[in-house]
DNA sequence: GATAAAAATTGACTTAAGTCAAAGCATTGG
DNA sequence: CCAATGCTTTGACTTAAGTCAATTTTTATC
């Protein structure tokens, strides 16, 4: 009987044994070949995964083709779980995908589904704070996550989904499509990866092109369509 | 009375006015210039903050002198929380460290000291299950941080680190200097940030310089402090 | 308001790493 | 055992972004 391996999984490990098997019975056993997708990241939640047996990647598809790892997941380890403490609700409605792509790179990776549901259930003991710390850790991974992302992007779309990020938190601060800097610009650099004198070039570039104009901290988006085309493309 | 601004850090919003005194006449308060250190990363972990006023970057310092930020930290959020979920015993003996350096980035940034002590009381009742998936998420923090790292730093210092990282892991499978790489060129590449062509390339620099001797996914170590080396500089 | 100090910009140069294209190896299945 | 497909390597070329050095602009302080 398999549902014994699950006292391998950290997080079941102090369960006892009618608990595992009745995560066992509700959950789904799946078995992938080398090359499989499991999952990609415009595909609606269901649940997060146990490795039993293989090995999976968990990769994002950057705009130029190229793939980029986060992770590889090995056996009794789990991935996907972060979705489940974000936002409750929206997991529940099924509104929520998941964060990144998934493949099978093992010939016979065996793997367990756990519904939220499942595992909602379970966690029904332990509330409030503890869930709410785990939400914080899984927003500050989520952030980490979209860094990385970031990272391996030039520099002007780097830039771009700063300026546009910040135009979104500082909403209504400015009517028109102004935004302020809430940093100096050479924090800014070091926060893009970069340093001052490419951010100070590229800040120009995009003034030249007439797409941003820069007054110290004061920047006035005068084409956010173009702006949004260089975060994206 | 400033213990009633705790209510606003979200980990705290659900506690009684009674623990939120507790807690407050725990701690200690500290006022922090511009520019003016908070922690350093070689210090000993002596718990987390809570940002009441100001702003804070969290950042490495790269090997080249070059900073590379990770967070800014705004009023009631909180930071340096992850290391009390990581390794509980060290945490309690004093053997950990801060994961990161942190400055105060405005004239009057005023911090709340919460000690690992008073904090582990506190999650008291949460025990068991919650504590071990905070655990989990904080180690995929953790790695991600790491991994921000890396990207940070050229093709054969990333790939260095990661031999090394591989020798560490198969401890004992080889008796010497050996590794097994477990995934395919081209993931590595991908994990690596880089594309397959540069892999292949920085593969064989290394092993011109004879540090290492490439033979399909096995690879000797012959010069370890050499590879050492590189991983650091 | 003058002067010092800090922050930001600019120019000339270098280099690491990506692109494109082609060839060489190796697995694996019929 | 040999096609056939998928990995891996190599070469020639391009380019984004870093370095170094100097200057200009902004900000703070007496």
């Amino acid at each position: 009987m398999d549902s014994g391996l699950l006292k391998n999984v950290n997080m079941f490990s102090e369960l006892s044994d009618d608990e595992l098997k009745k995560i066992y019975s509700l959950s789904s056993l799946k078995t992938f070949g080398k090359g499989e997708m499991i999952f990609f990241d415009t595909e609606p939640y269901s649940g997060f995964y146990i490795v039993l047996e293989g090995c999976v990647k968990i990769f994002k598809i950057l705009k130029d083709g190229r793939e980029h790892i986060l992770h590889f997941v090995y056996p009794f380890n789990t991935f996907a779980e972060v979705p489940l403490f974000e936002q409750y609700d929206k997991v529940i409605k099924d509104e929520f995908t998941y964060p990144a792509n998934s493949m099978s790179i093992e010939r016979n990776t065996r793997l367990i589904l756990i519904r939220p549901a499942v595992f909602y259930s379970l966690l029904d003991k332990n509330k409030s704070m503890s869930f709410k710390i785990i939400s914080g850790l899984a927003k500050k991974l989520r952030h980490l996550n979209k860094h990385i992302e970031n990272l391996s992007a030039d520099i002007p779309k780097r830039l771009a989904c700063y300026l546009l990020e910040l135009k979104t938190m500082e909403n209504g601060k400015f009517k028109d499509g102004t935004v302020e800097l809430p940093i100096s610009k050479h924090d800014l650099a070091a926060y893009l990866g970069t340093i001052d004198e490419t951010l100070s070039r590229t800040l120009k570039k995009l003034q030249d092109r007439e797409i941003i104009e820069v007054k110290g901290k004061i920047i006035f988006i005068k084409n956010l369509p173009a702006l949004k085309k260089i975060s994206t493309e």
